[in-house]
DNA sequence: GCCGAAAATTTGGTATTCCAAAATTCCAAA
DNA sequence: TTTGGAATTTTGGAATACCAAATTTTCGGC
């Protein structure tokens, strides 16, 4: 077995000033890497997970990775049967559909927030990645276009200053990336994601926090709508493999 | 030590026919009476927590013990120092109202769901929390009358039918739990949260979504208000001891 | 008496171990 | 061949053991 020991890992953290924050600990580590191989599907939804084996192949202990465990739990990433065996959670589309519509209240409220605590420099950052965004409508590949779509919705959110909110939205895009990115990799989608993108960039850029509330609770809207529709082709097109 | 076996606690849960469940792990059941603990502060905001010596207290080893601090921390109950000491988490003013904030987005989202999705039975048991309440204006104990306000906030969430939003308002209602509760006490409040809560559950009984969002959003702004007010009080009643 | 360094102790992180429950395998009876 | 159940294996829950880091205590020099 691998042993990892904390000195091995330490290039990996805490560089610079950033003292404040504790330490990485094994459950940490072990979470990101689960999440990571949950939302890219090399642990596909439904998966049994053997603590004994993924700790295997993590080269770790059971104990730290069943705190990982719990921590996806609360992400809603991993599931507990009824006899408390863990598996890669596969929501259904009902599932995912009610996430958004909270996910929806959270980033009205980020966008209404954000009109108002926003620096000027902040907003000028949103601007820039909507921009980007439209530059690269036809040349992006899917993954980046997706990555800067949800670093905007991050960044707004961010810009509200409210850090349960910041940490609540934080939780839901976890739980709500792999359905979101599926659904964005729908080319004919990027037309409209841009014009609603436009539309919550331009209110924001006014300070007008009823327009940004409502822009993007329609933008959220509407992701309930495209997320529905690829998830069913997904279905549908692994039915026939 | 005392060994707490499974088949000794088996009486506690697994009653009728709920065997959906899973069962209670040591896990779940340290962190209700931890929660309990720090809600009532027998465990003070600021404590520090020795694993050795709280899982003594409670009569389990430190591993179940700690999975339960990873759950409260989850629940914003428990923070651990730059050097991963765990302490009873002791929020500021700022902090609670930012939650508050949120707290006042999620409740919103509840009534308005709960209009479109609520058998009328659930309108009713709401509609007789309120009365309740009102009629026992006078002569409840302050912790009665507040855990039936919170019953009726939870039953509106409970009635939007959205299990992520029921999920999440949960949580956030174990980390505001005690600075509502301290709030509560001030008995001049009891005017206002009545009249409050009679607007909410007349719009809601008309199933009017936006008049219901509308009135728990004030009915949350107000709390902010009422909570900075008793924190302030109380930090002063604290400083002469 | 005060300060700082070193020793002793306490604390949390992780691995290992043991156990009971659950799942699987296997086999004999129908 | 099918099936019921006993035997075996696997799995997760929890306790314990061990280590390194952090904290506290001790004690010698000033």
């Amino acid at each position: 077995m691998i042993v990892v020991t904390n000195s091995a890992l330490s290039d990996l953290q805490e560089s610079d000033l950033e003292l404040q924050r504790p330490r990485a600990t094994l459950v940490e580590i072990a979470a990101d890497k689960l999440r990571e191989f949950i939302l890219l599907e090399k642990l596909p939804p439904g998966a049994t997970i053997s603590e004994r084996d993924v700790a295997a192949a993590l080269g770790i202990s059971r104990t730290p990775l069943r705190g990982a465990l719990t921590l996806l739990e609360q992400d809603g990433l991993v599931e507990y049967s009824v006899t408390r065996r863990p598996r890669v959670a596969d929501p259904s589309l009902e599932e995912v559909a009610e996430n958004l519509v909270v996910m929806g209240a959270l980033e009205a409220l980020g966008g209404e927030l954000a009109c108002v605590n926003a620096t000027d420099s902040e907003v000028k950052n949103i601007v820039s990645l909507q921009q980007k965004m439209a530059a690269g409508a036809d040349t992006l590949e899917p993954l980046d276009f997706f990555r800067t779509d949800m670093t905007m919705h991050q960044s707004i959110i961010k810009a509200s200053g409210n850090r349960a909110l910041i940490e609540t939205h934080a939780r839901y895009n976890a739980r709500l990336w792999r359905a979101r990115f599926v659904s964005s990799r729908r080319s004919d989608g990027r037309e409209q994601t841009l014009a609603e993108h436009a539309a919550i960039v331009d209110a924001l850029s006014r300070r007008d926090a009823k327009a940004t509330a409502g822009a993007l609770r329609e933008h959220l809207r509407s992701a309930v709508t495209n997320i529905s529709v690829a998830l069913e082709e997904r279905r549908a097109a692994q039915q026939k493999e």
